[in-house]
DNA sequence: TTAATCGCGGGACATTTGTCCCAATTTACA
DNA sequence: TGTAAATTGGGACAAATGTCCCGCGATTAA
Protein backbone atom coordinates (compact mmCIF):
# COMPACT_ATOMS: atom_id res chain seq x y z
CA UNK A 1 0.00 0.00 0.00
CA UNK A 2 2.64 2.35 0.70
CA UNK A 3 5.84 1.45 -1.00
CA UNK A 4 9.50 1.86 -0.73
CA UNK A 5 8.60 3.48 3.01
CA UNK A 6 10.03 0.47 5.19
CA UNK A 7 7.39 1.14 7.57
CA UNK A 8 4.01 0.67 7.86
CA UNK A 9 1.84 3.61 9.38
CA UNK A 10 0.95 2.59 13.17
CA UNK A 11 -1.42 3.70 15.28
CA UNK A 12 -0.65 5.09 19.26
CA UNK A 13 -2.31 5.70 21.82
CA UNK A 14 -1.94 8.11 25.34
CA UNK A 15 -3.93 8.58 28.10
CA UNK A 16 -5.07 12.08 29.52
CA UNK A 17 -2.62 14.20 31.02
CA UNK A 18 0.56 11.94 29.60
CA UNK A 19 3.32 13.23 28.00
CA UNK A 20 4.63 11.85 25.01
CA UNK A 21 7.46 13.94 23.25
CA UNK A 22 9.52 15.44 25.22
CA UNK A 23 11.66 18.89 24.73
CA UNK A 24 15.04 18.68 23.72
CA UNK A 25 15.18 14.99 22.66
CA UNK A 26 15.55 13.52 19.22
CA UNK A 27 11.97 13.01 17.13
CA UNK A 28 11.40 10.11 16.09
CA UNK A 29 8.18 9.85 14.59
CA UNK A 30 5.88 12.54 13.36
CA UNK A 31 2.45 12.04 13.99
CA UNK A 32 -1.03 13.22 12.91
CA UNK A 33 -3.88 13.24 15.69
CA UNK A 34 -6.54 11.01 14.67
CA UNK A 35 -8.66 11.95 17.68
CA UNK A 36 -8.44 13.94 20.74
CA UNK A 37 -6.70 17.42 22.05
CA UNK A 38 -3.09 17.84 22.49
CA UNK A 39 -0.96 20.89 23.91
CA UNK A 40 2.30 21.46 22.79
CA UNK A 41 4.77 23.29 25.87
CA UNK A 42 7.57 24.74 26.55
CA UNK A 43 9.09 25.32 29.82
CA UNK A 44 11.76 27.76 30.49
CA UNK A 45 14.76 27.45 32.66
CA UNK A 46 12.98 29.08 35.46
CA UNK A 47 10.56 25.85 35.63
CA UNK A 48 7.65 28.24 33.90
CA UNK A 49 5.52 26.86 31.18
CA UNK A 50 3.68 28.29 28.15
CA UNK A 51 0.96 26.41 26.35
CA UNK A 52 1.17 27.27 22.21
CA UNK A 53 -1.78 26.15 21.52
CA UNK A 54 -4.41 23.71 21.66
CA UNK A 55 -4.24 21.06 18.67
CA UNK A 56 -6.60 18.53 17.70
CA UNK A 57 -7.77 16.10 14.78
CA UNK A 58 -5.88 16.79 11.58
CA UNK A 59 -3.00 18.46 13.14
CA UNK A 60 0.38 17.06 12.80
CA UNK A 61 3.17 17.24 15.40
CA UNK A 62 6.77 16.64 14.69
CA UNK A 63 6.67 18.18 11.34
CA UNK A 64 8.96 20.87 11.97
CA UNK A 65 11.81 19.27 14.06
CA UNK A 66 11.52 16.35 10.95
CA UNK A 67 11.58 19.07 8.50
CA UNK A 68 14.92 21.10 9.94
CA UNK A 69 16.10 17.84 11.70
CA UNK A 70 16.73 19.33 15.21
CA UNK A 71 15.93 18.12 18.33
CA UNK A 72 12.09 18.92 19.67
CA UNK A 73 11.25 22.82 21.14
CA UNK A 74 8.53 21.74 22.84
CA UNK A 75 6.90 19.21 24.86
CA UNK A 76 3.27 17.59 24.12
CA UNK A 77 0.82 16.92 26.31
CA UNK A 78 -2.33 14.54 25.71
CA UNK A 79 -5.15 16.61 27.28
CA UNK A 80 -8.19 14.34 26.63
CA UNK A 81 -6.99 10.53 25.76
CA UNK A 82 -6.03 10.74 21.93
CA UNK A 83 -5.42 8.15 19.10
CA UNK A 84 -2.23 9.21 17.02
CA UNK A 85 -1.22 7.81 13.40
CA UNK A 86 2.68 8.11 13.18
CA UNK A 87 5.46 7.48 10.94
CA UNK A 88 8.93 7.29 11.50
CA UNK A 89 10.82 10.25 10.10
CA UNK A 90 12.51 9.05 6.80
CA UNK A 91 8.77 7.83 6.08
CA UNK A 92 7.30 11.60 6.33
CA UNK A 93 10.60 12.63 4.07
CA UNK A 94 9.60 10.27 1.55
CA UNK A 95 6.02 11.36 1.50
CA UNK A 96 6.91 14.61 1.25
CA UNK A 97 8.92 14.19 -2.01
CA UNK A 98 6.62 11.84 -3.77
CA UNK A 99 2.96 13.14 -2.46
CA UNK A 100 2.38 16.26 -4.01
CA UNK A 101 -0.58 16.82 -2.46
CA UNK A 102 1.16 15.55 1.03
CA UNK A 103 3.79 18.48 0.52
CA UNK A 104 0.69 21.17 -0.65
CA UNK A 105 -0.83 19.81 2.73
CA UNK A 106 2.27 19.91 4.98
CA UNK A 107 3.32 23.64 3.41
CA UNK A 108 -0.47 24.95 4.19
CA UNK A 109 -0.51 23.72 7.36
CA UNK A 110 3.03 25.62 8.91
CA UNK A 111 1.67 28.48 6.64
CA UNK A 112 -1.22 28.77 8.99
CA UNK A 113 0.94 27.89 12.00
CA UNK A 114 3.32 30.87 11.39
CA UNK A 115 0.10 33.00 10.51
CA UNK A 116 -2.21 31.85 13.95
CA UNK A 117 0.93 32.16 16.36
CA UNK A 118 2.04 35.77 14.90
CA UNK A 119 -1.28 36.78 15.53
CA UNK A 120 -1.93 35.30 18.96
CA UNK A 121 1.98 36.88 19.74
CA UNK A 122 0.61 40.06 18.95
CA UNK A 123 -2.54 40.37 20.71
CA UNK A 124 -1.04 38.76 23.99
CA UNK A 125 1.54 41.85 24.16
CA UNK A 126 -0.95 44.08 23.12
CA UNK A 127 -3.85 43.69 24.99
CA UNK A 128 -4.07 43.23 28.56
CA UNK A 129 -5.69 39.52 30.09
CA UNK A 130 -8.66 41.04 30.90
CA UNK A 131 -9.52 42.00 27.35
CA UNK A 132 -8.33 38.57 25.92
CA UNK A 133 -10.09 36.37 28.56
CA UNK A 134 -13.72 36.48 27.13
CA UNK A 135 -12.56 36.15 23.30
CA UNK A 136 -10.39 33.38 24.42
CA UNK A 137 -13.16 32.05 26.73
CA UNK A 138 -15.51 31.76 23.56
CA UNK A 139 -13.09 30.03 22.02
CA UNK A 140 -12.64 27.54 23.95
CA UNK A 141 -16.27 26.52 24.80
CA UNK A 142 -16.65 25.88 21.18
CA UNK A 143 -14.40 22.63 22.26
CA UNK A 144 -16.21 20.73 24.70
CA UNK A 145 -13.53 19.93 26.69
CA UNK A 146 -13.08 20.75 30.31
CA UNK A 147 -10.02 22.76 30.14
CA UNK A 148 -8.42 22.92 33.46
CA UNK A 149 -7.77 26.48 35.21
CA UNK A 150 -3.56 25.62 34.80
CA UNK A 151 -3.97 25.18 31.11
CA UNK A 152 -5.76 28.45 30.31
CA UNK A 153 -3.53 30.32 32.59
CA UNK A 154 -0.57 28.32 30.78
CA UNK A 155 -2.11 29.37 27.39
CA UNK A 156 -2.29 32.67 28.24
CA UNK A 157 1.20 32.90 30.07
CA UNK A 158 -0.24 34.10 33.30
CA UNK A 159 -0.13 32.53 36.78
CA UNK A 160 -3.37 30.72 38.00
CA UNK A 161 -3.84 33.84 40.33
CA UNK A 162 -4.10 36.27 38.07
CA UNK A 163 -6.83 33.99 36.29
CA UNK A 164 -8.64 34.01 39.31
CA UNK A 165 -8.60 37.48 39.77
CA UNK A 166 -9.55 38.25 35.88
CA UNK A 167 -12.61 35.34 36.21
CA UNK A 168 -13.91 37.41 39.09
CA UNK A 169 -13.40 40.85 38.02
CA UNK A 170 -15.04 39.52 34.53
CA UNK A 171 -18.18 38.46 35.79
CA UNK B 1 15.99 30.92 -17.98
CA UNK B 2 12.91 30.76 -15.90
CA UNK B 3 10.89 28.97 -18.96
CA UNK B 4 7.10 28.73 -18.55
CA UNK B 5 6.81 31.24 -15.36
CA UNK B 6 5.14 33.72 -17.31
CA UNK B 7 7.11 36.90 -16.36
CA UNK B 8 11.01 37.62 -15.02
CA UNK B 9 11.80 37.93 -11.70
CA UNK B 10 11.95 41.67 -10.65
CA UNK B 11 14.32 43.80 -8.48
CA UNK B 12 12.72 46.26 -6.39
CA UNK B 13 14.39 49.04 -3.74
CA UNK B 14 12.61 50.89 -1.46
CA UNK B 15 13.93 53.74 0.67
CA UNK B 16 14.83 53.57 4.71
CA UNK B 17 10.98 53.62 6.64
CA UNK B 18 8.93 52.98 3.54
CA UNK B 19 6.13 50.55 3.83
CA UNK B 20 5.52 48.47 1.20
CA UNK B 21 3.29 45.40 2.13
CA UNK B 22 0.07 46.51 3.84
CA UNK B 23 -1.82 44.80 6.27
CA UNK B 24 -4.93 43.17 5.43
CA UNK B 25 -4.51 44.04 1.31
CA UNK B 26 -4.28 41.14 -1.14
CA UNK B 27 -0.77 39.75 -1.87
CA UNK B 28 0.71 39.82 -5.71
CA UNK B 29 4.59 38.92 -5.06
CA UNK B 30 6.73 37.19 -3.30
CA UNK B 31 9.77 38.71 -1.90
CA UNK B 32 13.11 37.57 -1.41
CA UNK B 33 15.34 39.92 0.45
CA UNK B 34 18.02 41.04 -1.27
CA UNK B 35 19.86 43.80 1.35
CA UNK B 36 18.85 44.85 3.47
CA UNK B 37 16.63 44.63 6.65
CA UNK B 38 12.75 44.89 7.26
CA UNK B 39 10.85 45.05 9.99
CA UNK B 40 6.92 43.04 9.68
CA UNK B 41 4.61 44.33 11.89
CA UNK B 42 1.13 43.83 13.07
CA UNK B 43 -1.18 46.62 13.79
CA UNK B 44 -3.96 45.90 16.24
CA UNK B 45 -7.36 47.65 16.45
CA UNK B 46 -6.32 49.58 19.72
CA UNK B 47 -3.62 51.25 17.50
CA UNK B 48 -1.13 49.56 19.18
CA UNK B 49 1.57 47.52 16.85
CA UNK B 50 4.00 44.12 17.42
CA UNK B 51 6.52 43.68 15.39
CA UNK B 52 7.20 40.08 14.64
CA UNK B 53 10.76 39.30 13.88
CA UNK B 54 13.49 41.68 11.68
CA UNK B 55 14.66 40.26 8.71
CA UNK B 56 17.70 40.46 6.48
CA UNK B 57 19.00 38.63 3.62
CA UNK B 58 17.83 35.75 2.28
CA UNK B 59 14.47 35.71 4.09
CA UNK B 60 11.51 35.38 2.37
CA UNK B 61 8.26 37.56 2.40
CA UNK B 62 4.94 36.85 1.62
CA UNK B 63 5.18 33.23 1.08
CA UNK B 64 2.88 32.98 4.01
CA UNK B 65 0.02 34.65 2.22
CA UNK B 66 1.03 33.41 -1.52
CA UNK B 67 0.60 29.30 -0.45
CA UNK B 68 -2.48 30.46 2.16
CA UNK B 69 -4.27 32.74 -0.24
CA UNK B 70 -5.33 35.13 2.20
CA UNK B 71 -4.39 38.36 2.29
CA UNK B 72 -1.70 39.70 4.31
CA UNK B 73 -1.67 39.30 8.19
CA UNK B 74 1.02 42.42 8.67
CA UNK B 75 2.56 45.20 7.12
CA UNK B 76 6.01 45.60 6.18
CA UNK B 77 8.44 48.40 6.45
CA UNK B 78 11.85 48.52 5.43
CA UNK B 79 14.19 49.58 8.35
CA UNK B 80 17.45 50.26 6.16
CA UNK B 81 17.33 50.99 2.54
CA UNK B 82 16.48 47.31 0.83
CA UNK B 83 16.57 45.98 -1.92
CA UNK B 84 14.35 42.56 -3.02
CA UNK B 85 14.05 39.92 -5.73
CA UNK B 86 10.01 39.74 -6.62
CA UNK B 87 8.31 37.04 -8.24
CA UNK B 88 4.65 37.15 -8.89
CA UNK B 89 2.44 34.88 -6.77
CA UNK B 90 1.42 32.53 -9.77
CA UNK B 91 5.43 32.19 -10.24
CA UNK B 92 6.08 30.82 -6.64
CA UNK B 93 3.82 28.29 -7.04
CA UNK B 94 4.79 26.81 -10.03
CA UNK B 95 8.38 27.67 -8.60
CA UNK B 96 7.02 25.64 -5.54
CA UNK B 97 5.93 22.69 -8.01
CA UNK B 98 8.78 22.24 -10.41
CA UNK B 99 11.72 22.51 -8.29
CA UNK B 100 12.05 20.45 -5.59
CA UNK B 101 14.79 22.63 -3.76
CA UNK B 102 13.03 25.81 -3.76
CA UNK B 103 9.84 23.64 -2.14
CA UNK B 104 12.32 22.37 0.10
CA UNK B 105 14.04 25.73 0.90
CA UNK B 106 10.61 27.54 1.60
CA UNK B 107 9.26 24.26 3.77
CA UNK B 108 12.68 24.75 6.08
CA UNK B 109 11.49 28.60 6.21
CA UNK B 110 8.76 28.47 7.49
CA UNK B 111 9.80 25.65 10.13
CA UNK B 112 12.53 27.61 11.33
CA UNK B 113 9.90 30.40 11.34
CA UNK B 114 7.59 28.52 13.45
CA UNK B 115 10.26 27.67 15.82
CA UNK B 116 11.53 31.19 16.34
CA UNK B 117 8.02 32.32 16.88
CA UNK B 118 7.09 29.76 19.57
CA UNK B 119 11.11 30.11 21.60
CA UNK B 120 9.65 33.96 20.91
CA UNK B 121 6.83 33.97 22.60
CA UNK B 122 7.36 31.32 25.59
CA UNK B 123 10.27 33.85 26.37
CA UNK B 124 7.96 37.25 26.36
CA UNK B 125 5.47 35.13 28.39
CA UNK B 126 7.74 33.65 30.76
CA UNK B 127 10.13 36.43 31.56
CA UNK B 128 10.18 39.89 32.46
CA UNK B 129 11.76 42.18 30.26
CA UNK B 130 14.25 43.60 32.25
CA UNK B 131 15.48 39.87 31.82
CA UNK B 132 15.39 39.55 28.21
CA UNK B 133 16.74 42.88 27.32
CA UNK B 134 20.53 41.98 27.70
CA UNK B 135 20.06 38.99 25.76
CA UNK B 136 18.46 40.91 23.26
CA UNK B 137 20.55 43.70 22.85
CA UNK B 138 23.62 41.12 22.20
CA UNK B 139 21.70 40.29 18.95
CA UNK B 140 20.64 43.61 18.33
CA UNK B 141 24.22 44.74 18.02
CA UNK B 142 25.48 41.76 16.35
CA UNK B 143 23.76 43.14 13.18
CA UNK B 144 24.85 46.14 12.69
CA UNK B 145 22.08 48.45 12.08
CA UNK B 146 20.82 51.75 14.49
CA UNK B 147 17.56 50.27 16.00
CA UNK B 148 15.99 53.17 17.16
CA UNK B 149 14.33 52.87 20.80
CA UNK B 150 10.60 52.77 19.19
CA UNK B 151 11.63 49.78 17.30
CA UNK B 152 13.18 48.09 20.13
CA UNK B 153 9.72 48.77 21.95
CA UNK B 154 7.61 47.65 19.71
CA UNK B 155 9.88 44.12 19.47
CA UNK B 156 9.68 43.82 22.76
CA UNK B 157 5.85 44.78 22.61
CA UNK B 158 6.19 47.31 25.32
CA UNK B 159 5.76 51.11 25.67
CA UNK B 160 8.93 53.24 24.70
CA UNK B 161 8.72 54.77 28.52
CA UNK B 162 9.39 51.11 30.10
CA UNK B 163 12.14 50.28 27.78
CA UNK B 164 13.70 53.72 29.02
CA UNK B 165 13.12 52.37 32.62
CA UNK B 166 14.71 49.67 31.64
CA UNK B 167 17.51 50.88 30.13
CA UNK B 168 18.20 53.12 33.01
CA UNK B 169 17.91 50.59 35.68
CA UNK B 170 19.89 48.17 33.72
CA UNK B 171 23.05 50.02 33.38
C1' DT C 1 15.22 81.05 9.37
C1' DT C 2 11.21 79.29 11.71
C1' DA C 3 7.97 76.09 12.75
C1' DA C 4 6.83 71.44 13.04
C1' DT C 5 7.90 66.89 13.77
C1' DC C 6 10.48 63.11 15.74
C1' DG C 7 13.48 60.57 18.80
C1' DC C 8 14.87 60.55 23.44
C1' DG C 9 14.63 60.82 28.67
C1' DG C 10 12.08 60.90 32.67
C1' DG C 11 8.45 62.37 36.82
C1' DA C 12 4.07 61.01 38.85
C1' DC C 13 0.52 58.04 39.27
C1' DA C 14 -2.71 54.09 37.92
C1' DT C 15 -3.21 49.51 36.46
C1' DT C 16 -1.81 44.91 35.71
C1' DT C 17 0.40 40.95 37.12
C1' DG C 18 3.37 38.21 40.20
C1' DT C 19 4.59 36.17 44.61
C1' DC C 20 3.67 34.17 48.85
C1' DC C 21 0.55 32.68 51.64
C1' DC C 22 -3.56 29.95 53.57
C1' DA C 23 -8.03 27.46 53.38
C1' DA C 24 -11.81 24.70 51.22
C1' DT C 25 -12.94 21.34 47.96
C1' DT C 26 -12.29 17.81 44.83
C1' DT C 27 -9.79 13.94 42.85
C1' DA C 28 -6.70 10.02 42.81
C1' DC C 29 -5.29 5.94 44.67
C1' DA C 30 -3.48 2.50 48.09
C1' DT D 1 -12.57 3.90 53.15
C1' DG D 2 -9.16 7.06 54.26
C1' DT D 3 -5.24 9.77 53.25
C1' DA D 4 -2.39 12.37 50.07
C1' DA D 5 -2.28 15.18 46.23
C1' DA D 6 -4.16 18.26 43.04
C1' DT D 7 -7.42 21.93 42.02
C1' DT D 8 -9.66 26.03 43.13
C1' DG D 9 -10.39 30.62 45.39
C1' DG D 10 -8.63 34.54 47.40
C1' DG D 11 -6.02 38.21 50.88
C1' DA D 12 -2.02 41.15 51.16
C1' DC D 13 1.72 43.09 49.35
C1' DA D 14 5.58 43.76 45.82
C1' DA D 15 7.09 44.27 41.18
C1' DA D 16 6.36 45.30 36.37
C1' DT D 17 4.29 47.97 33.00
C1' DG D 18 1.14 51.51 31.11
C1' DT D 19 -0.60 56.21 30.71
C1' DC D 20 -0.16 61.00 30.63
C1' DC D 21 2.60 64.62 30.75
C1' DC D 22 6.56 67.79 30.00
C1' DG D 23 11.04 69.26 28.18
C1' DC D 24 15.15 68.96 25.25
C1' DG D 25 17.83 68.58 21.07
C1' DA D 26 18.08 67.17 16.24
C1' DT D 27 16.16 66.73 11.91
C1' DT D 28 12.85 68.18 8.30
C1' DA D 29 10.05 71.03 5.65
C1' DA D 30 7.92 75.42 4.35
Amino acid sequence: MLPAAGGAITVRQFDAGQRFIFQGQEILQVYIIRAGVVKPLITEENGKEYILEFLGEGEMLGEVEAIRGTKTICSVDAVTPVSLYAMGVGQFHYFLQTIPAFNNLVMRLLATRVANSSVKMARQQLYTMAELLPQLQKMLAAQQIGFTKQDLAGYMGISVRSLNRLLKENS
